[in-house]
DNA sequence: ATGACTGAGCATCTCAGA
């Protein structure tokens, strides 16, 4: 089973992009965050390719997605906790006795402290729905854009201020809670020391610079750990024309 | 010390991104 993560910052502007990684890589499924359209407007591509899409849309700005090339059902557009959340950032999904989770987390920097004070709530939400999925025993892969940097070693010296929502005290302690509810950060386990970005900045030759942030994630319940493989961001797909600013993360499970 | 790209939209600037 091979899934992948994609904040394509715009779905309308990266469709050859997201087209041409499915004929290359060729995920069971895969999960897209910042589509920046409504529904309506999602590219008809994939399809031919023989991938199933179920769209979570807004206008102008968020938006998440799951494709498919096998058999899955969609339990959750929203999530469970913030019913009426305006903004389109969650979409959770069952293949067979697997859940998958999709999430776009709000970055925290924007809207000042009413800002910062949404992304922890959705932080305090996920935590919710992760631990009573975990309470079920089912088998659980979270992932997407976390907009969370971990630990200093998952951003470039320079490449945020020390306050950034991204890194602040009370957003890691919150990633660190859903990981001590028994999840494991699969880029982590593949890879346990050193720099492995997976978004570089449009500005400053960050790209060029290697002034990188982790922020994608991949987290594992543990069965689903126990049966890693794989996983790692796709850093080549940032240095095509037109690319999105992050990359993808591809997990195999086997 | 400072600046710096990209995308969407009731658009020629503003908001958001990270």
């Amino acid at each position: 089973m091979r899934i992948a993560t994609w904040n394509v910052n715009s779905i309308r502007q990266r469709a050859t992009h997201v087209t041409d990684y499915l004929k290359r890589v060729q995920p069971d499924l895969l999960l897209l965050q910042e589509l920046k359209c409504e529904e309506a407007a999602f590219p008809a591509d994939f399809a031919a390719l023989g991938y199933h899409a179920e769209v979570v849309g807004q206008k102008a700005y968020n938006g998440v997605a799951a494709l498919g090339a096998v058999p899955f059902e969609v339990l959750h557009r929203k999530l469970p906790g913030l019913p009426d959340d305006p903004q389109a950032r969650y979409i959770e999904v069952a293949i067979g006795k697997l859940t998958v989770i999709g999430i776009y987390l709000p970055n925290g920097n924007s809207g000042g402290d009413d800002g910062y004070a949404y992304k922890l709530a959705w932080m305090d939400a996920l935590h919710a729905r992760v631990a009573e999925l975990l309470d079920q025993d089912r088998d659980l892969v979270v992932t997407g854009d976390f907009n969370v940097a971990p630990e200093d070693v998952d951003y470039a010296k320079g490449a945020l201020s020390p306050n950034d929502a991204l890194v602040r005290p009370e957003t890691r302690a919150r990633y660190r809670s859903l990981l001590w509810l028994g999840l494991t950060d699969a880029i982590r386990a593949i890879n346990p020391t050193g720099p492995v970005y997976t978004f570089w900045d449009y500005q400053a030759g960050a790209r060029q610079r290697n002034a990188g942030l982790r922020i994608d994630h991949a987290l594992l319940s543990a069965r689903v750990a126990e049966r890693l493989v794989a996983c790692a961001p796709d850093s080549a797909e940032r240095d095509r024309v037109q690319p999105s600013d992050h990359v993808p993360v591809l997990l195999e499970i086997a």
